[in-house]
DNA sequence: GGGGGTGATACCCGGCAGGTATCACAGGGC
DNA sequence: GCCCTGTGATACCTGCCGGGTATCACCCCC
């Protein structure tokens, strides 16, 4: 059985991506018909139809989009390999530096967490140096899984564990900030449902992957803007209770009694157990 | 940056297992003076030394230690992208056979939940074909990971989860089984400590790839050797409730009030949601 | 000190990846 | 109707590189 080659997988993916041969020819830099032929080459090697061509664009046929599926967590797995490779370079000599440990985490979440992790971390014997890489939640996933990150912070239920192994580290309740003159900022507790649906403070929206889903709230992209709206007394936001360390004075934080928790955890690809991993994990378990 | 070609990963894993440019060659149909030329550019080319040769043999640097486990991961990741593309291939018509998933089940574990899933399945409008492989229990997370298998049916304790998505179907306890006419037979429940040393029933030890560890109990590989063993007295076994269909008359069991519960997941690569498989995991989780 | 076994080097050859030029065809203007 | 534009496919060439054979350099061990 014959094996599938990066290259392939990288061609095929640039097209089921630009549905256009040209576009993806010129996004690897090459001429597009030894492209064509590339991928032709594959679905003879497949026995497999891949594209519809029709003359006017392509498309995906099931076939194409499980390899599309399937192709970029191969090629994430193979840009993963380098990477750690490649970081883990200089490390050969026994004596020599530990590895570089590079963590992913949410720009200013877990903030004191974090603090106490690396510090305790810092403290053990045999430790190795720790990047600390911030990020928005979104990117965390990929940049496990391609190996620009090698172990990440995450937050349930926002983001995915699916595909890692993991550690559960902090729960914590969440709370309602509200602009420190707004009635409901008088209560004592609220609820969901209290804070879901207040019409003079719709809820802000974040981005996914750059776009916006529609609504009534403002759109915003960090945390600067989302403190000075509710200042402002144009939105709420929903955030976990240790979030409460950037307040601004004009914010009041009400707790709500029927958010989920959040679970702060440790999470790391399945298969990666490096020493200098398994050392950083059994740090954060002991916090 | 330059990506891995999945033929230096095929090389230098070759290389890292057999640690030995010879036989590595051997074992790729290749002979030997490209293979170390391969090696060399994989090195220039990541700029990090993977092999200290020693003149009498080969071994593994720390980063040839990283790349191994990462290559290893990004080669099963290529090869389940070509099966299961391949296996997607016949159903591009879009009104044609709906893909074939191939479920990996440990022989003869939880068969009655898996009649009845394959039953309940098959009687969803659209539902694919189920291809049943069986397979030992520590077999089924490779064939997860390199696409010969889509979706398993797995016990932890046993398996571990790590890596996949899972839902969990059925808990069950364990129970002892014994020889009928022994004495701990006539108990009406036991604990672990009960049967865990007893002087004639040392316990069965079963293959993990392939190897043996060292202990005083018989050496067996398959579940009827299991049964003719116990039912002549000389072993006994702790396994689940649900077990109790394969017994034989002259065999006993009595439940364990402390072994840990055995739960029953349906687990799925975490990135691999396609639409039959989608089906199968609704229709498992209303079982 | 020589023989066996290791990985590295030298050199050659064929296949294939990539390039350029061109074709075949479908739509959309006028 | 026409031609022009933009699509992917084909034809053909070329140079690189992956793979082969022959041989070397070295260490260990008898």
């Amino acid at each position: 059985m014959e094996t599938l080659e990066t290259r392939e997988l990288r061609y095929f993916v640039a097209v089921a991506e630009e549905l256009h041969f040209g576009r993806a020819a010129e996004r690897l830099r090459m001429a597009q018909p030894p492209l064509s032929r590339a991928i032709q080459q594959l679905e003879r090697r497949l026995g497999v139809c891949l594209l519809q061509r029709n003359r006017r664009g392509v498309r995906l046929t099931g076939a194409g989009e499980v390899l599309l599926r399937e192709g970029r967590a191969a090629l994430d797995a193979t840009a993963a390999a380098a990477r750690r490779t490649r970081r883990a370079g200089g490390a050969d000599s026994p004596e020599g530096p530990r590895g570089r440990l590079v963590l992913a985490v949410k720009a200013a979440a877990s903030h004191e967490l974090l603090r106490k992790l690396l510090d305790a971390y810092a403290a053990e014997p045999d430790s190795a140096e720790i990047e600390v890489l911030p990020c928005g939640i979104s990117e965390q996933e990929e940049l496990l899984r391609d190996g620009r990150a090698d172990v990440a912070l995450m937050h349930t239920p926002w983001n995915s564990l699916t595909g890692f192994d993991s550690e559960a580290l902090t729960t914590e309740g969440q709370v309602a900030v509200l602009p420190a003159g707004h009635r409901l900022a008088a209560r004592e507790t609220l609820s969901l449902a209290d804070v879901r649906d207040v019409p003079d403070l719709p809820l802000a929206r974040w981005p996914t992957h750059g776009t916006y889903a529609p609504g009534p709230g403002p759109e915003i992209h960090n945390q600067t803007q989302l403190a000075q709206l509710i200042a402002l007394g144009r939105t709420l936001a929903i955030v976990p209770d240790s979030a409460r360390s950037w307040l601004w004075a004009e914010h009041t934080a009400v707790p709500l009694t029927d958010a989920p928790p959040v679970v702060t955890h440790i999470a790391w690809p399945a298969h990666s157990r490096s020493p200098a991993l398994a050392g950083l994990i059994r740090t954060a378990a002991r916090l």
